[in-house]
DNA sequence: GTATAATTATTGTATATACAATATCAATTT
DNA sequence: AAATTGATATTGTATATACAATAATTATAC
């Protein structure tokens, strides 16, 4: 079978390329007309691939020269919002321990962000999430019952949230906006990540929309100040 | 004159329409067809209109249906991270106080990361940043004298640093790396942010690089706890 | 009246072509 | 030897065309 590649699938095989030429910082990927010849594509589709990537911030084109990697950002992945994957692209085993699971009706400020009607209910999931058997953060989700029925019968101790409303609900998100400041912590959530009365965390309020900029949750998190600090990449045009 | 608009000047003035457009959420925007026709522009000129939109977050498309308008996210530009313009999008007024302009030889993080050799100096710029006349920010600029020669000629009370860098020494940039924590602050940085010994803070640490991947400036901010907080919004693809 | 099918509008993908702008290198001229 | 010119490679911008995929609307059949 000699089937052509999809621009998609094409994209897809060259980050993959690229994230395997571990120490080829700064050095020339490749031409336009070679991906059109390697992958007998048109000039077009080949432009269409490698911006693709180039906004991703895999590669960076200099007019006149050619398409060149950007080596240094592939330290860290800029979509990745997920505690597990986070922590396994840091070295780290993570694991989680489901504290409580309940249907709640929601604080204010979570019923506004997201849009609920008065009285009516969402889950509320508050997990300890630990890298290497250390606890790392306290976590509370709220999410509608409306929206994700019988989220119950997922485990969420093994199981990340996001690939169970990608993969189980079809549910596909638009963007992710994350609140980050520094607050001090006491009682259940100082308990759980220092095991004392009171301490410093970095606190992350993070809301996921979909495509027509619904919330779909909301979710609090309390970081150990020592063992995570919040890496943000911002290209600029 | 009747000249024909660039792809750059359209994308423009449909980002300024689309910012002026307050109460337009969720509503429909153009279709391909339109931006065709308003601007005598092919199809695939008009998409890449679209698609620059797109990427900025300003817009979303359905296939089949049209190119609607994405309300939310514009409550929250993605590109600014410089102090002034982020006080002033939350609607306070923005000041500095140099504390300190020095040329000195960096602390070793630091000159590590931006790859000097040793014994090389850098200007070493220690701001107080305010908002409504309150402290909002502590921060130390360092930048590599060599890379940016006489800039203790500039003002930095009332100039914005990376304004500086992009008009005076025409500076390009490709993106800013941001490592967010929280912290105990004592001393200075304590006294002048809470007026007393000691306190928590939530600390940036911004790495801006150029084109080349060449880092240009290691800053260090401490922000207060109570006045200030980090947002972050990803694209999902 | 309701279900089915056809039409139309719209975005998605892909190809082919042309010329402009920039960078590099070789050839030519001074 | 140095400066200028020209050729070549490469990305940037723009147009024209074709057909596929999806959504909404309209027309048709039962």
């Amino acid at each position: 079978m000699n089937t052509k590649l999809s621009t998609k699938q094409i994209t897809k095989q060259l980050h993959a390329e690229i994230e395997h030429m571990k120490s080829a910082d700064n050095k020339k990927f490749a031409t336009e007309k070679e991906i059109m010849e390697r992958f007998s594509v048109s000039r077009m589709t080949a432009r269409q691939v490698l911006d693709i990537l180039v906004t991703d911030g895999l590669l960076y084109r200099e007019k006149g020269k050619g398409v060149f990697i950007n080596k240094r950002i592939l330290q860290q992945s800029q979509y990745i919002h997920s505690f597990t994957e986070l922590m396994k692209e840091r070295g780290l085993t993570p694991s989680s321990r489901v504290l409580s699971f309940k249907k709640v009706v929601p604080p204010e400020i979570v019923r506004l962000t997201l849009g609920m009607p008065e009285e009516t209910r969402c889950y509320c999931i508050k997990r300890l999430r630990l890298a290497n058997n250390q606890p790392v953060a306290y976590e509370i989700i709220y999410t509608p019952v409306e929206l994700f029925p019988n989220l119950e019968k997922y485990d969420f101790e093994n199981d990340s949230f996001y690939r169970i409303l990608e993969q189980e609900y079809l549910q596909k998100f638009s963007y992710d906006k994350e609140v980050v400041s520094a607050t001090k912590v006491v009682d259940e959530i100082a308990e759980s990540l220092y095991g004392k009365k009171s301490g410093v965390a970095l606190k992350v309020v993070d809301t996921l929309y979909d495509i027509e900029q619904k919330p779909l949750e909301y979710t609090e998190s309390w970081y150990h100040a020592e063992r995570y600090s919040y890496v943000s990449i911002t290209q600029k045009r």
